[in-house]
Order: structure tokens, then C-alpha cells, then sequence
DNA sequence: CTTGACTCCGTACCATGATACGGAACCTAT
DNA sequence: ATAGGTTCCGTATCATGGTACGGAGTCAAG
């Protein structure tokens, strides 16, 4: 009995769905050396669950700001234990995510200032460009 | 005697130079509609300290995640002062923000995951893939 | 008044990450 | 076995956010 468990049992199509992808773009990845080539049953492609995890970690990645051709090294990086360099690539992703992730603290204290700034206060403009100047900012003044 | 203080003094140079972007990319928030065409002086545009502080927003709300279509909406609202259409694009783009930051947080856990298992460990290959599949998940297994 | 830096303009081009097209081949259920 | 949905492929196109080009005009210092 086989529970089909690492079988390529997937079309493209199947993968595009479960990777929340579309055809194409399962595609352009393969073209992209992101994912390899699978197995062919007579012309068509067909996927194991190897590949999802591939597809899924892909979107992960991106997600964390790597670029696809980055992505495509650390997949290599994957196949071939460069423990060092992948090492620097995490690392060097992790100081990169810490600024933006301040970066984009800073806007969401600069939107809730708005917000805050355009429901409490009966003043007419909603202060929307000085809400994003640093706190304590003097218009006009450097 | 006069200060300068928001008289139209600065070149698209210096402009650029003040709000750190090439002068083509200023042409180019020129030509979206981000920035209003200033006075001329024989020929050349003449930009003033609101100018600047135009360009700062821009890049604080880029950073924040703003297209420039959805900035210039915003700096029109600034203009037109609709509180209501205002508060809409803050308080959604605040979601959205808050949805991007826990994206990123935990992509950045995984990254710290698999810094610590490439450091720590000596078995031979970094688990680059694995490092990013939800906690506790079973490869293989939906 | 010359020289060198800066600015003008339209249009072309670039990188990234996809998405669309369209006709032929294939696969599956009825 | 036939219809309808998928998949095949290369190539073209898109959206975003710029960057580059090149010849002419302008400005400011010496």
C-alpha cells in the first residue's frame, strides 16, 4: 500500500494552487533556475511535495525581502552545504529586515499620529505631510 | 531684511540633493503629479522649503509602503482637506502595515533559525527550506 | 566674456516580477 | 470517442519606479 507520499503527483497547475501561485508564474520560476525541472509523465510536468515546499519557501523568502535571484542562490546554497555563505546571506537579511522593520515602525507611529490628528482635532486640514516630519520638527527649519 | 525663510531658492539640484534623489527621479515626481510644477526663474525651477518637505513625505510614505499613485492621493487630500477619505487611507494603510510587519517578524524568526542552526549545529547541511516551514510542521504533511 | 557646471526637454531604456496570448497536444470523465 | 479542461511552448506585454541620453540653453565665478 503506498500512501503516495514524495510522489510526483501534482500538475502544475495542482502545485500553482497549493503554492497560492499562478501557472505561469510556477513557470517563469523553473525558468529562473527557482525551481528544476520535474519529471515528465508524456509531456507533462508532474510534482512532488518536495516542490510545494520549494514553491512555499520561495514565497517565504520573498516575503522577507530576498530578491528571486538571491532566493535561487540560497537554493543552491541548499543543495551544495556552503554552511559560511549561507551564514552571511542570513545575517546580512537580518540587519537588512531590522531596518526596515524599524522603518516602517516609524510609519506606523507617523499614520496613528494622522489618524489620531484627523478624528480628535476639529482643525480643519488633517496634517497629513507634517505628520510624517519627525516629532518635535520645525516646518521651514532644518 | 529678509531670512529666505520660504522664498523659491533652491535649484532642482540642490532640491534633489536636500531630499536625496536624483534630480531625474524629482523630474519624474514632477511628472506623476507629486510634486507641483514650481515658479520659473528664466527658464530654471525654483523650488522653496515646501518643496522639500514634499519630497521628505514622499519618501517617508514610499517607505511606509505607499505607491506613488496612492501618495499622490494622499498630498491632493492634503490639499482638498476630505478628513474622512483621509482617515480611510491611513487607517487602512495602518492594516496593512501592521499585516507587513508581522509578515516580516516572522520572517525574520526564521532567519534567526536558521543562523542559529547553521552556527550551532554540526550536522552537515543548514536546513535553508525547513528554516522558514511553520513550527512544528511535518515536511511532507499538509 | 569665457568657461564649466548646471538645467532644460522629450524620449528611450533599464530591472524586477510577473502575466497574457494562442494554437497544438494531452488527459479525464461521460 | 468526444468534449472540456489542462498543459505545452516561445514570445510579447505589463506595472512599477526609476535612470540614461544628448544637444541646447542658462547661470555664476574668475
Amino acid at each position: 500500500m503506498v500512501r503516495s507520499q514524495g510522489l510526483n503527483i501534482l500538475t502544475i497547475g495542482k502545485l500553482a494552487a497549493a503554492g497560492d501561485v499562478g501557472v505561469e508564474t510556477v513557470r517563469y520560476y523553473q525558468r529562473r533556475g527557482l525551481l528544476s525541472e520535474p519529471d515528465r509523465s508524456g509531456g507533462m510536468r508532474r510534482y512532488g511535495s518536495n516542490d510545494l515546499s520549494r514553491l512555499r519557501f520561495i514565497r517565504s523568502a520573498q516575503a522577507a525581502g530576498f530578491t528571486l535571484e538571491e532566493i535561487r542562490e540560497l537554493l543552491e546554497l541548499d543543495a551544495t552545504r556552503d554552511r559560511a555563505r549561507a551564514l552571511t546571506l542570513a545575517n546580512a537579511r537580518i540587519a537588512a529586515l531590522d531596518d526596515k522593520l524599524a522603518a516602517l515602525q516609524r510609519a506606523r507611529a507617523a499614520l496613528a499620529r494622522l489618524a489620531d490628528a484627523c478624528t480628535s482635532t476639529s482643525s480643519e486640514p488633517c496634517p497629513i505631510i507634517t505628520a510624517f516630519e519627525p516629532p518635535g520638527h520645525i516646518p521651514g527649519r532644518p
